[in-house]
DNA sequence: AAACAATGTATGCGGTGACAACAATGTCGT
DNA sequence: ACGACATTGTTGTCACCGCATACATTGTTT
């Protein structure tokens, strides 16, 4: 007999949702669905997320987390050069983004205003991640010195932008490694040491 | 007495819609509210628009016709110097993505399928815009000449990606217009003819 | 064992999107 | 001038959802 409580309510509960959203999108996204999905009645994920924006809000951040991941795993099965490193980083930030359109969506989308530190807490992560690589770049003298604050923000939105275009069917995805070669090798150019 | 037909009921609605966007944004708009505002009853606009998403994709492609509008309009009042002109396109750009963030967030989410050819098109409209530019960039000899395509397609991710971590919160609205001048230099440099 | 928190159940409310049937208005060919 | 026809708006209805409230059951702490 399965026991009265759950056990894992939250967790069952928000990987039913990575997955409906991954098939369905955010809008059909429905507390009473993944209810009936996990057995349980309708109002027991109430405990675990109040309403549905904060039930969005942590898939956010689970995301975030899981971007930091699936960037940091590409990084250590690439050897040290840096222009390796940040092609493999490039790569792997838009396989993310192209295989959970929904949830990046979701991530990078406000709508919050109670969660929305965390949020932003949880985006560090990989954000810090291309911050560093940018600093062994200008460590080891292939990229200008200087903040690498701003530098890192533009390459952190070129590679947002083209996951943009890709969900957005606003270029044809067959584009999208040709069109990553180009930004990497574009950015390299236009920060290399004078 | 007030006559039974509104007359231009869809341009009414359109114009309430985009005002509630950027008030309220896309979750909260409803098609009844927008029909108590304009004073007819509930199932009005089922005529204009068949159901909710019918509207939003009107939106997102009249979004695009006055984005281009306002790309031109930029273009148009600054001098024939490439680089100047393409500071231009990139200030208005993201004065545009700033000032309507839903909006925005509408014209390059997909949940299309059925209108998603008109939205494509009306898109078509300020990216050839960037590619003009471009191809006036590379003719004058400050590109080095190729492509266009992805040089463009970079180009336009960046300032989209720009706006997209701007209106999420990730980083300061401050630091906006340093971000779009390093963008825009770092283009130059990374595309200059060697 | 008793007190308390955590979790699940049952019921109802208000709002929304979608749909069907009907009515008023404008258009156009004859 | 007139009547068929399409266009536009109205009324009424239905199902679904998110949310709030009140209650029952289980697990934990003291």
């Amino acid at each position: 007999m399965s026991p009265y409580h759950h056990g894992n309510l939250r967790t069952t509960l928000l990987a039913a949702a990575e997955r409906s959203l991954r098939q369905h999108g955010a809008d059909q996204l429905s507390l009473r669905e993944l209810a009936r999905e996990a057995g349980v009645s309708h109002a027991a994920p109430r405990r675990h997320f109040p309403d549905r924006q904060s039930l969005l809000d942590a898939l956010a951040e689970a995301g975030f987390a899981r971007l930091d991941q699936e960037l940091r795993a590409a990084l250590t099965a690439t050897g040290p050069e840096f222009g390796s490193r940040l092609h493999a980083a490039a790569a792997a930030y838009l396989r993310f983004a192209t295989e959970d359109a929904a949830l990046l969506e979701l991530m990078f989308t406000r709508k919050h205003r109670k969660e929305a530190d965390r949020i932003v807490a949880a985006a560090a992560a990989p954000f810090g991640l291309l911050h560093d690589l940018i600093a062994q770049g200008q460590k080891e003298g292939a990229l200008q010195p200087g903040d690498p604050q701003h530098v890192g923000i533009v390459l952190f939105a070129t590679l947002q932008g083209i996951a943009t275009l890709i969900n957005g069917s606003l270029v044809a995805p067959e584009l999208l490694d040709g069109i990553v070669e180009t930004a990497v090798d574009q950015f390299m150019r236009g920060s290399r040491r004078p």
